[in-house]
RNA sequence: GGUCCGUUCGUCUAGUCAGGUCAGGACGCCAGGUUUUCAUCCUGGUAACACGGGUUCGAAUCCCGUACGGACUACCA
């Protein structure tokens, strides 16, 4: 690793709400500057102005502020790089580009789209690969075929034209990627890239080499899409005469079953999300749910896509995120794509729900519990959540756990009555109930002595009892420890619910 | 089609660079135990080195080939 500082960047461009292969990617490039002390950059390309969609560079801002990743500089924060903005850098890729073009590493080219397309095609009539490069931009319409006047005269006319980078005619580039190791690829398979194109904007491949270098970014960290325009990048750095940075290709998120990149389809279509933050979008009004909705902790969120395609090589699977930054290495990043789980995904959030307090929990719940119409003491909704936090993955499931605690049963689980209301529950119930009136203070220990020391007394059988119990207090055979339930749910509103399950229930049919 | 990358339990993966523990862990699933129910929890189980050659006393690990998968192949990023 080169002494440099390190300096790495998010480059996304606001084509959309980003993907959670792009969350990760912009995480792995965070952790990697926090555990070298260096700074994370977050630019925008959006060199392609048919594709900008509004709102999408607010929703990458606010997914990446709900994860907790933070940028020292970017279009967040402004910084002495600036602007991070492509296209408020036009003038800067012009000068860089006229330069490339005056040492010979770039041409001006002047055919059409269609004529491209043509040619194309008529290649693939003949089982043949068109590519534009030294082998065929003798014979095609641009300024290596043509004299200075011809050149000028199409320049001044306003030509439409593209500049294109001459790639080598025989040259085997050699690449390191920190992740992949040597690559090796010879430039004669390789096009002449369009570096800048006829709308005045640079495409991606010039505007990048050219902002990382002068953002003076030392590590490369991106998808693994990149990795066949690597040799490009490579070769660009060489002809602008600069040092390029370090690579890491990183691989890609698969769909759970099956092959292939995950794709927003995959998310509607499996039942999961997509995408850390819902998205709404502008055109068409679709809406793709994300994992901040769907009920994810940020933190789970986080340790999961971390977790997905690096390992710190210890059996650790809970991270927070400075843990995370402090265990993480590039080296250790895989090299195959990791497919998402859902199930996994559930766990780890699971176990970031029962790290919380009991207080936490129940500030997250009381909207929810609010919603279903009831209202509580937050230190009431605290103690029931304390005691069926364990039993959830998600706050959203808390409502099925604890609604026994707010709402008196009107209906008894028929099975349940089948199965433990036995021929003497009702009086057994009844003797039970004159019991409990008596019981003072209702607290759980001392009603739980009190009726198991009736139960003895009077040789009844635990399960019997408790079953019994449990279906008139909850109307179901569910629930944690039933003196909890009764002691919380307090005296009187025991009573009031045994009153009501004696008489629903009533004495067992013969 | 061409170029490049990849391939260990169903999934995430350790182990591969420096060949030599019944290929380890986690999620899921299954079973048993604890328990007044359900869940938790505990214990156990299920299940993988893509295939074929080679090198070697010995290969998941090194080499070659094959198959399969993926990415890229735009005046998109």
């Amino acid at each position: 690793m080169s002494q440099k500082k390190v300096r790495v960047r998010f480059a996304p461009s606001p084509t959309g709400p980003l993907h959670i292969g792009g969350v990760r990617t912009a995480l792995y490039n965070y952790l990697f500057a926090k555990k070298h002390g260096g700074d994370f950059i977050l630019r925008i390309e959006d060199t392609d102005q048919t594709r900008f969609v509004p709102g999408a560079q607010q929703y990458i801002i606010d997914s990446f502020r709900w994860c907790g990743i933070e940028f020292n500089e970017g279009v967040t924060k402004g910084g002495p790089f600036g602007p991070y903005v492509q296209s408020e850098r036009k003038d800067i890729y012009q000068k860089y580009c006229e330069q490339l073009i005056a040492s010979g590493h770039a041409y001006y080219a002047f055919d059409t789209p269609e004529a491209l397309d043509d040619l194309r095609k008529s290649f693939e009539a003949e089982k043949k690969t068109f590519t534009y490069n030294a082998e065929v931009r003798g014979q095609l319409n641009n300024s290596l075929n043509m004299s200075k006047e011809e050149l000028n005269a199409l320049l001044m006319s306003g030509t439409p034209y593209v500049v294109r980078f001459a790639m080598p005619e025989e040259r085997i580039v050699v690449m390191n990627d920190l992740i992949r190791g040597k690559v090796e690829v010879n430039a004669k398979v390789l096009d002449d890239k369009v570096l800048f194109k006829s709308d005045g904007m640079p495409t991606y491949h010039l505007a990048n080499i050219v902002d990382d270098h002068l953002m003076e970014i030392s590590h490369v960290i991106r998808g693994e899409e990149w990795l066949p325009s690597l040799p490009l990048h490579v070769l660009l750095y060489e002809a602008f005469g600069w040092e390029a940075p370090e690579f890491a290709h990183l691989p890609l998120l698969l769909k759970p079953e099956g092959n292939g990149k995950l794709s927003k389809r995959d998310g509607d279509r499996l039942g999961f999300p997509v995408f850390p933050l819902e998205w709404k979008d502008p055109k068409s009004g679709d809406v793709s749910r994300g994992y901040r909705e769907d009920g994810y902790f940020p933190e789970a969120f986080v340790n999961m896509l971390a977790l997905l395609g690096w390992n710190p090589g210890t059996e650790q699977e809970l991270f927070s995120m400075d843990e995370l930054a402090e265990a993480f290495a590039i080296e250790r990043v895989g090299k195959s794509g990791a497919k998402f789980d859902p199930a996994k995904a559930a766990w780890f959030n699971h176990q970031y729900l029962i790290h919380k307090t009991d207080e936490d929990l129940a500030e997250l719940f009381l909207p929810l519990l609010q919603a279903k119409g009831y209202l509580a003491e937050p230190e009431y909704v605290a103690q029931v959540i304390g005691l069926v936090k364990e039993r959830v993955n998600f706050v959203s499931e808390l409502w099925d756990q604890v609604n026994f605690f707010f709402i008196t049963p009107e209906e008894f689980d028929p099975q349940a009555i089948k199965k433990r209301w036995k021929a003497d529950s009702f009086n057994q119930m009844t003797e039970l109930r004159a019991l409990l009136v008596g019981i003072e203070p209702f607290d759980a220990p001392h009603v739980e002595e009190v009726t198991k020391a009736w139960i003895e007394e009077k040789g009844y059988g635990m399960g019997v009892i408790m079953n019994a119990f449990r279906l008139i207090i909850v109307g179901a055979l569910k629930g944690p420890h039933l003196f909890d339930i009764v002691s919380m749910i307090g005296q009187e509103e025991t009573l009031n619910r045994m009153d009501r399950g004696l008489h629903e229930i009533g004495p067992k049919e013969a």
